[in-house]
DNA sequence: AAGCTCAGATAAAGCGGTTAAGTTGGGCCG
DNA sequence: CGGCCCAACTTAACCGCTTTATCTGAGCTT
C-alpha cells in the first residue's frame, strides 16, 4: 500500500529538526545553516515531498492561481483563435512561477463583475487578467475597489490605476491603411469589431485621420459583432452597391473569411475586383484561397508577457504596469492588390 | 476604509453562536435548528462573507478543482476549435458545482505525467480529464496508480479502471461511408489523424471493413500529426496520382480546408471531380467554398456532460463511470456530390 | 568575567475553515 | 419521578504550512 502523502511534520521528524526549521530550508529563507538546509532538502527529496497547496495559501495568503474571466457566449471560445492563443500564452508566463490559470466563461457582464467578486472574496486567485477593454468600461472602478492585481489586455488605458499591456493597434492600423492607399486604393470600407471596444474605436479613429492625409475619396468604418454572419453581411452590402470600394479592413479573419465567401459568391474577383485585409492573422486566414493580407502578431507571446507582468505586480501589488509589445506587421499575401484599371 | 474580509468566527460572534454551528449552518448539514439556521446565514448574508478556498480545502481535503493538461505544441490550443469547444464546455459543467477548472499546456508527454504527478500529490485538484487516448496508453496505468478520479474523453476503454465519455467514432464513420459509397465513390482516401490515437485506429478499422461491405475499388488510411501542412502534402500526392481517388475524408477540419485549397491549386472542382468529407466540424468548415460537409457533433455539450460524470465519480470514488454522448451526425454540404462519369 | 550580539534553531500561535467528541436541557417512557 | 434519548449546540482538535516570538550558546567586546 502506498505511504500516505508525507507532510514536513515527517520531514522535520525523520531530519531530526523542527517544523520551523524545515519550513525555512524548504522555502529557501534564513533561520537555517547551511548544513541542516542541505540535510532537510535531501530528506524531503528522499520523502518526494510536495507542498498542499490549500496549506501552503492558508499560510502565505497566496492562492497561487489568477483568473480570467470571458464574458462572451461560450461558443466564441472554440471559433475565434484568438482565445486559444490567449488562454496558451498566459499559461505558458504563468508556468514560469508555478502559477494556475482559472478560467470561467460567463454569459454576461454582470456574472462576469460577480465573479470578479466572488474570486476575490474567497481568496481564490491572487489576480485577474481582463480581455476586451471598453471605452468606458464599468470593470475598472469596479475592480480598482476591489483593490486586487489586474492586468488589462489592451490599451493604452487612461483615468485608471489599473495594468495594462497593450500592443500598438493604431500604428499597425496607419501600416494598413498606407500600405492600401500606396496600392492605389481611394475607396476603403472597414469592417471593424464592437464599437464599445476600446482597440476598435482606435482603429476607427486612425481611418477617418487617414482619409485625409491620403485624400481618400471612401473611407467608413462600420461597427459589428465580430461575427462571420455579419461580417457576410456587411460585405454582402458595400459589395452591391453601384460605387463599391476597391478595399475592405476586416477587424477579425473570421469576419474577412465570411467576407470573402461573400465575394467569391458575388463574383467579385480577390485581389482582382477587390483587396482585402485582415486585422487578425491565424490558421484561418492563411488557409484560404487566396491567402489573406493580414496584421499578425504574436498574440500568445503577448499574453505571456503580460503573465510575467502580472506575476510582479501580485509580488509588489503598489506598482502600475504599463507595458508594450510589439506592433502588428503586415503580411502581405495574396488577397491585396491594386485596384483594377488602375 | 474596506472592512476586513469576514470569517466564520465573526459570524459567529455576532450570531451569538459557536463557529461550529456556524459552519454546520451555512454547509447546510444537521446540527442545527431551521431558526438558528436562518439567523446565521442572515449575518452571514449581511457581512457578504464568503468561504475562503484554501481553508475549506485544508478541512474537508477537497481542492475544489479539477485539471485538464494537454501535451500539444501550445500554438495547436489556438488553431484547432476543437480544444476551445472542450475547455468551454467542460467549464460550464464545472461551474454547476462551483469546481474550477485548471489549464496547463505542456510540450511533451513527460511533462504530462510529472505534471499529474504533481498536481496530485500538491492536492491541487480532485481529478483530471484526458484527453485523445491512445491505443496503449501509458498514462492509464500511471494515473490509476495515482488513484485518482479521472474522466477520458473519449473510448471505449478496455483493460482500465478509469472512467470514461465516448461518442461512436465507429458509427459515425459508418454513416460517412455508406455516404459516399451511395454517392457512387469506390476510391476514398482517408487523411487520419494520429495513428496511435485510439479514435484514429477505430475509425480507420471501419474503413478497412466498409471496403468489402460496399465492395469499393480503393479505400486507404493515411496517418498524419494532424497539421494543415501535412494534410496539404497528402491531398496534392494522392491528387498526383494517374488512379486518383474521388472522394477523400480528413480526420480534422483543418486538413479538410487545406486539402480543399490544395484541390483548388491543382485545378481539381470540388465536389465535381473530388468529394470532400470532413470528420469534424467548426466555423472553417462552413466558411469555406464550397462549404465542406462534415459529420458534426456537440463537443461542448458532451466536455458538458463528462465534466458532470467526473464531479460525480470525485463525489464517489468507487464508481467506474462509462458514458456514451451522442453520435456525430453527418450534415451534408456544397463539398460532396455523385462522382463525375456516374 | 560580565555583557552583547547574533546565527541557528525551537516552540507555538495562527490562517479559516471542518468535524469528532463532548455537553446541555427538554420530552417521553415505564 | 428517575432514567434515557436525542436534537441542538459548544468545545477543541485538526488540516499542513507559515511566521512570529523565544530560546540557546558561541564568539566578541571591554
Amino acid at each position: 500500500m502506498p505511504m500516505a502523502r508525507p507532510t514536513i511534520a515527517d520531514i522535520a521528524e525523520r531530519a531530526g529538526v523542527s517544523k520551523g526549521a524545515v519550513s525555512f530550508a524548504l522555502n529557501g529563507r534564513p533561520g537555517v545553516s547551511e548544513e541542516t538546509r542541505r540535510r532537510i532538502l535531501a530528506v524531503a527529496d528522499e520523502m518526494n515531498w510536495r507542498p498542499h497547496r490549500a496549506a501552503r495559501s492558508l499560510g502565505n495568503s497566496r492562492a497561487g492561481a489568477v483568473g480570467l474571466i470571458l464574458s462572451r457566449p461560450a461558443r466564441t471560445l472554440g471559433l475565434e483563435p484568438f482565445f486559444g492563443q490567449v488562454v496558451s500564452g498566459l499559461q505558458a508566463g504563468l508556468a514560469e512561477d508555478g502559477t494556475a490559470l482559472q478560467l470561467l466563461v460567463v454569459e454576461d457582464p454582470e456574472a462576469e463583475m460577480a465573479a470578479y467578486r466572488t474570486w476575490t472574496a474567497e481568496k481564490r486567485v491572487d489576480g485577474f487578467v481582463l480581455l476586451d477593454p471598453l471605452i468606458e468600461d464599468p470593470r475598472f472602478p469596479a475592480l480598482e475597489a476591489l483593490e486586487v492585481p489586474v492586468m488589462v489586455l489592451g490599451g493604452p488605458l487612461a483615468d485608471t490605476s489599473l495594468s495594462f499591456s497593450w500592443a500598438d493597434d493604431s500604428e499597425a492600423m496607419h501600416e494598413a491603411v498606407d500600405y492600401l492607399a500606396a496600392l492605389g486604393h481611394r475607396h476603403v470600407v472597414h469592417v471593424a469589431g464592437m464599437p464599445q471596444f476600446l482597440h476598435t474605436k482606435r482603429r476607427m479613429d486612425v481611418l477617418t485621420e487617414a482619409k485625409e492625409r491620403h485624400e481618400l475619396a471612401e473611407v467608413v468604418s462600420i461597427p459589428t459583432d465580430y461575427s462571420d454572419s455579419e461580417g457576410a453581411v456587411i460585405t454582402r452590402r458595400v459589395l452591391s452597391r453601384r460605387d463599391r470600394p476597391t478595399a475592405i479592413v476586416y477587424d477579425s479573419d473570421v469576419m474577412a473569411v465570411a467576407g470573402l465567401g461573400v465575394a467569391l459568391e458575388m463574383g467579385v474577383r480577390v485581389p482582382q475586383d477587390l483587396s482585402i485585409l485582415s486585422f487578425d492573422d491565424s490558421l484561418l486566414a492563411r488557409l484560404t484561397h487566396p491567402a489573406l493580407t493580414a496584421l499578425t502578431r504574436d498574440t500568445q507571446g503577448w499574453a505571456t508577457e503580460a503573465a510575467r507582468e502580472l506575476l510582479r505586480l501580485i509580488a509588489d501589488p503598489t506598482l502600475t504596469v504599463r507595458h508594450q509589445s510589439s506592433t502588428p506587421v503586415l503580411v502581405p499575401r495574396e488577397s491585396t492588390a491594386p485596384p483594377a484599371g488602375q
